[in-house]
DNA sequence: GGCTTTCCTTGACTTAAGTCAAAAAGGAGT
DNA sequence: ACTCCTTTTTGACTTAAGTCAAGGAAAGCC
């Protein structure tokens, strides 16, 4: 059945087998999701996490006078939300959806069963989390050592390196939501993309960025240069 | 012997009973560090990681122009430098000894044989990885969010309660790697200091501070007051 | 296609925090 | 107690980026 089948193409569960596979997609549940619902809050208790299908989920802390930070933006097919499976410990920011999405829900008390007798599950979660600090440091580093040009410009090349269609980019989402995932606000995004527009490094029509300048992102980006 | 006894009060081997203590301590290496030692350093091949047994470890990033931020400071008895263990790229970070110090060392492949066959190791280690992840977020909240004396009143707050010693709370380590940890540099750190000083908010004799204001304090860390 | 709403941009201004430089204070060792 | 060296503080200045306010563009909807 259908969900049996995109559970094979989920990382976390690679490399086990029919049976296994079959173990874990009993326990999970499918939820269909509208733009901009929330999935859970900072501080909900956690009772499980979730797999995101179809669509786009950003995870999010937000400010006593609301300003948010993105700490995550997922989309198929990646997991999010298992802290709390495994501190007990409720959530520790939000998670709304950015796009119609769909997710599988994986109930805690079930999951933590089937890692307890399924080492290469427990070795992907492992690495799937580990991933995850390596992000956030690099996100630390961006955020306390690096100017917003540079975020942006690391940002924009990890794009290109991802969506591989040469020196073309397309956004995924606002650019208000970029500005909160490189910490910052939308006006101080916008002068930056019009003064990297003005020095030559890229081209900017709606949501599609064009690179023609990868040198001077790349230099930019490893905080060697400045923008002025 | 000690080290089969230190591994028993490591939260990371909690609940193992002792043949599997003592797996897990045939595979441990000891070793005795200086002062300002370096451990490893960002883009190291991480073929093992450490548990901190003695002294104080930190864990950092350095900007192009030599700019610090510290991700974290270890002390006994915790484990850290296990992201390489399960991602199998290197070390993300840099660490370095803030004390004369002693670690064990856990090789890699040894470690992962082990957790393979031993659920509630990998059970722990995930927790310690969730765990590790919330504080990440907790600190990407604070440099995004927050202000540097929101930052600071959060810190004061958080020694208070860990060191269980009424209103005084005492500094492990300089204020230049205070300021590092909570992302700014010592000048800033002292001129705040000194203004929390003439608020009435705390007294500071060298390394040991006295909260004389902690509902300031709270209202400053939660971002619903300033200092001026 | 026109209308509404959301998103994005621009300008003028403010401000938190960094830089640079120098002096003062504190600690360790002799 | 003295010297050296590190840490901390203070002052004057600069600057990146935020705030507020308004106008323009784009996107969704009937």
């Amino acid at each position: 059945m259908q969900v049996f089948k995109c559970l094979s193409d989920i990382p976390l569960f690679s490399g086990l087998n029919s049976d296994q596979l079959d173990a874990v997609c009993k326990i999970a549940v499918e939820k269909s999701l509208a733009k901009n619902d929330v999935i859970f809050s900072e501080g909900d208790p956690g009772n499980g996490f979730y797999v995101v299908t179809e669509g786009m989920v950003k995870i999010f802390k937000v400010s006593f006078e609301g300003k948010e930070q993105i700490l995550h933006i997922f989309g198929p097919p990646e997991p999010f939300g298992e802290v709390p499976v495994f501190t007990g410990k409720p959530f520790p920011a939000n998670a709304q959806t950015l796009a119609p999405s769909r997710l599988l829900f994986f109930p805690r008390t079930e999951f933590v069963t089937l890692i307890s007798t399924n080492p290469s599950l427990a070795l992907n979660m492992l690495a799937v989390l580990s991933m995850r600090l390596r992000q956030l440091a690099a996100q630390i580093e961006n955020l306390s050592l690096k100017e917003v040009p540079g975020r942006l410009a690391g940002y924009l090349i990890y794009l290109q390196e991802e969506q591989g269609d040469g020196d073309n980019v397309t956004l995924n989402f606002s650019k208000g939501q970029l500005a909160s995932l490189l910490g910052t606000i939308p006006e101080t995004l916008s002068r930056i993309l019009t003064k990297m527009i003005g020095k030559g490094l890229i081209e900017v029509r709606g949501r599609h960025i064009h690179i023609t300048n990868r040198q001077a992102l790349e230099s930019l980006a490893g905080y060697e240069a400045d923008l002025d």
